[in-house]
DNA sequence: TTTGTCTAGTTGCTTTTTGCAACCAGTCAA
DNA sequence: TTGACTGGTTGCAAAAAGCAACTAGACAAA
C-alpha cells in the first residue's frame, strides 16, 4: 500500500474509493443483492473482469468487504460487505440524494432513491440490519 | 461530454467527482476557503497543475464552480461553488465522518469533522449561507 | 522603464492505469 | 463425457496521470 497523500479525513477515503468503479460495486453488493464475480461484471455499467478483480482485492484488503466460499457451489465466492463497508450506505444515500436533484436519473432509480431517502431512516435500518446478519452468517464459516 | 455509462444516480455523481483529485478542490473551495489557482495547488496532496487547470475546467463544465475575475487583480480568476457544488456538502460531510471513524485521520482534522458533524446543523447551514452569499456577490458581477 | 515577482496556466515527455478481447482451469449438472 | 458456468489471467492498445520546465500577462518597486 503505498503511502498517504494527506491524512484529511476525504483524502483518506478517496485512497479507498477515489475512483471509477469501486463505488458502484459497493453500491451492488449493498443495494442491488449481488453477491458473485459474474453477478457484478453482468451490471450495467460493464466494468472489464480485471479491473473487477483487481477492486474486490483492494476492497478485501482494505477491511470494506470479505470473501467467503459459497456453501453449494464449492467454486463459487461470495463477497460480503463488512460493517466498515456497510457504514457507507450514508454516504451513497447522500450521493444519490444530489443526484436525483442534480444529475440525469431515470425516474425509476428517482423512486428507489426517494423510497430510502424520504421513506427514511427505518428502511435504511432494516437494510443495514439485513446486511449485518449476512455478515455474521459469513463470519462463522 | 462523452454518453453516460447508466442513469443509476451513483454512477452519475461518479462521473462528476469519481476520480482522485475533484473531492479535494471542492473540499479546499468549502471548507479551506480557497479561492485561487496557486492557493488549491499549494494543498497538501500535490496536485499538478495541469491536472489542475482541467479539473477546474470540468467543475465549470458540470456547474459545480463559477470562474471569475478578481475585482482587484485582474489576472486572478476567483473559483466559487455554485449551490449546486454547495449541495455536495452532506455528502463531504458523511465521507468525512466515516474516514474518522474507520480510516487514519490526523487527530486536529476529526476536531474539525466533529465539530461540523457534531456542532449538529446549525453550523453547515451557516457555512453553506455564507458560500451562498459568495456566489451571489461573483453572479452580479 | 526596467527588473523581479506573482498570476494562471501550457508543453513535452514518461509512467501508470484502464479498457478490451481472448483465453484458461476447475466445478457442476445432465 | 460433454457443455456450460465459475472466478479469474494474459497481452496489448489507448487513455490518464505525473513531473518538470516553461510562458505570457499583471503588477509593484526602483
Amino acid at each position: 500500500m503505498k503511502k498517504s497523500k494527506s491524512h484529511c479525513p476525504i483524502n483518506q477515503a478517496l485512497e479507498v474509493f477515489g475512483d471509477k468503479w469501486t463505488l458502484l460495486i459497493i453500491r451492488d453488493i449493498m443495494f442491488d443483492g449481488k453477491r458473485y464475480f459474474r453477478e457484478i461484471l453482468g451490471s450495467d455499467e460493464k466494468i472489464a473482469s480485471n479491473i473487477l478483480t483487481d477492486r474486490l482485492h483492494k476492497l478485501e484488503t482494505f477491511g470494506i468487504l470479505v470473501k467467503t466460499k459459497d456453501a453449494d457451489h464449492k467454486q463459487k465466492n461470495v463477497y460480503t460487505l463488512t460493517e466498515k463497508g456497510i457504514d457507507l450506505m450514508p454516504v451513497m444515500i447522500h450521493i444519490a440524494e444530489w443526484s436525483t436533484k442534480h444529475r440525469e436519473v431515470s425516474e425509476k432509480d428517482i423512486i428507489h432513491v426517494n423510497e430510502l431517502v424520504m421513506g427514511g431512516r427505518k428502511l435504511q435500518d432494516e437494510l443495514q440490519e439485513a446486511l449485518k446478519e449476512e455478515l455474521k452468517k459469513v463470519s462463522k464459516q
